[in-house]
Formats: structure tokens, sequence, C-alpha cells
DNA sequence: CCTAAAACCGATTGACGGTCGGAGTTTCCG
DNA sequence: CGGAAACTCCGACCGTCAATCGGTTTTAGG
């Protein structure tokens, strides 16, 4: 996965939700689904397909003369990779830092987050 | 706090660090520090200045003719921010999915980073 | 009031996402 | 088999943004 520019426009963010809600997809139904209701050409929409494949955060077969898409990772790991992108910038930061600021963040949501929170890193112990 | 285009650039952050560590410096001092070893003008790191200014990631105030810039926001608040920014663009993520990537971060760097995640947890807890 | 220093203005370049049109290619049906 | 339909691929254009700088205006201070 190369995001160097840690970015991800909109309409590149809902193609991926989409497939991670579908499993898989050929750009004429992505259109279906998130273009017409944008106004967006079926081209549109294969561009951006096309380019999320390139950065390999799809991966496509090609059946009959068409692609079948479908993603290369899951949301989490994108998600890690792009918050790791940021994380990364500020060299100069500590990882104190950075775990201050997903406690915050986790804090912030729910009431109930910091348990969950403590309940993950349990399991994540089990688990060595 | 204004950053919808996700980010920061390469310049931006350097800038960024390097007045988190003097507390306050004038567009010159910051241009002998950082502008000298990357050959670039004294105008250049100017202009970066005040778009962090107007990002109202800076504040300044003129002493005599010159502005004298510090930081309006900690690093940990500027990396909440971004993330947060990242998190926010995946609204059909859970929280968990949130969740379980910090944990995975968190792992990822260092043996005793759960630990001290627990213990960012147990701080925050006690401060209700 | 003159000058040097700094701010301000605006132009350029290079990435990149979004958007398409059109040209080439493959499938498939009549 | 030959052409229409469907699809890919290429390149173009626009808008935004960071980086970069030159030139002009403002201003502080001797």
């Amino acid at each position: 996965m190369f995001i160097r520019r840690p970015y991800l426009g909109e309409l590149e963010i809902a193609v991926m939700e989409y497939l991670w809600s579908v499993e898989s997809a050929d750009a004429k139904a992505v259109h279906r689904q998130l273009g017409t209701q944008r106004g967006i050409s079926a081209n549109t929409v294969q561009s951006t397909m096309e380019r999320l494949f390139k950065k390999e955060l799809l991966q496509r077969e090609k059946v009959s003369h068409a692609y079948v898409y479908s993603s290369a990772v899951n949301r989490e790991k994108l998600m890690a990779d792009l918050i790791d992108n940021v994380v990364d910038k500020f060299s100069g930061g500590s990882t104190e830092a950075m775990l201050t600021t997903f406690v915050d963040l986790a804090e912030r949501v729910e009431e109930d987050t910091l348990d969950r929170l403590e309940e993950l890193i349990a399991e994540r112990r089990k688990q060595r």
C-alpha cells in the first residue's frame, strides 16, 4: 500500500466503504450505487477505482470483459496506515504523545469506551 | 483549527516542530534554523508561517516591525485533530474499529506500550 | 524624512483528486 | 462473421494546496 500524500479523497473513501460492504463489484455496480446520486459519470467511478487499484487498496479480476473489484485491505488496516502516517510525521513526538492522543479520542467518543479499550488490551495480552 | 484538506506539508511540520521546541521566534530566526540547510529563501519560510497562522496553528504578535510567532496548539492537539480527521472519514467504521486500530498501533511500537496505555486509561479514570 | 527590514501580494510549479471524452479492445449476438 | 455494446485505457482539464520566490508596499527608527 503506497500512500505518500496521506490522502484519500471523498469519492475514494466512498468506493472503499462500498466494497467493504459488498465484498466485490464491478465499476458499473459501484456507479449504480454511488454515482447516480452524485450525478457523476460511470467513467469517473471507473477512474477512481483504477487509482485505488494502483494504490493497492483494491484488487481486481477480469471476468469476461469487465473487472470485478474487491478491497485489498480491510478498514482497520487502512485506518491504521493512515494514522501511522500522521504519527510518523511527528518524529519528534514520543510514543507517549500518540498514546495520550488515543486515550483522548477514545474518551471523547462515548462513556464506556475506556472500558472497551481496556478489554481490548487485555485480550491482546492473552494472545501472547 | 481548520484542517479540511488533510494536510500539512513537510516544511509546515518542520516549522511547527521548531516552534514547539523554542516557544517563540520570528520568521528570520526560523529561516536561520530550517531554511539555510534546505537552501530556501527567507520568503518561503515567511509564506509558510503565514499559512500556518491562517490555519490557526500559529499565533503571532507584532514586535516592532516584525511578527513573533509561537504555536497555537501543542503537538498532542494537532496529532489528535489529524487523527480525528482520519477517523471521521470512516463514518461507517464503528468506534470498535478505531479502538482496535489504536491497540494495534500501540502494540506495534514497543514491548511495554500496552502497559503504558493501560496506565493512561487508569489515570484518566481517576480524573472523573 | 530616508532607509533597511519586514510584511504583503501575486505568480509559478508540482502533486493529486475529481471529472470526462474519446479511442482502442473485447465479447457476444444476430 | 461483422458490427454493436460494453468496457478499459489514455490523456486532458479543473480546482486545491504546499512550496517557492520576486517584487512592491509599509513601517519603524535613526
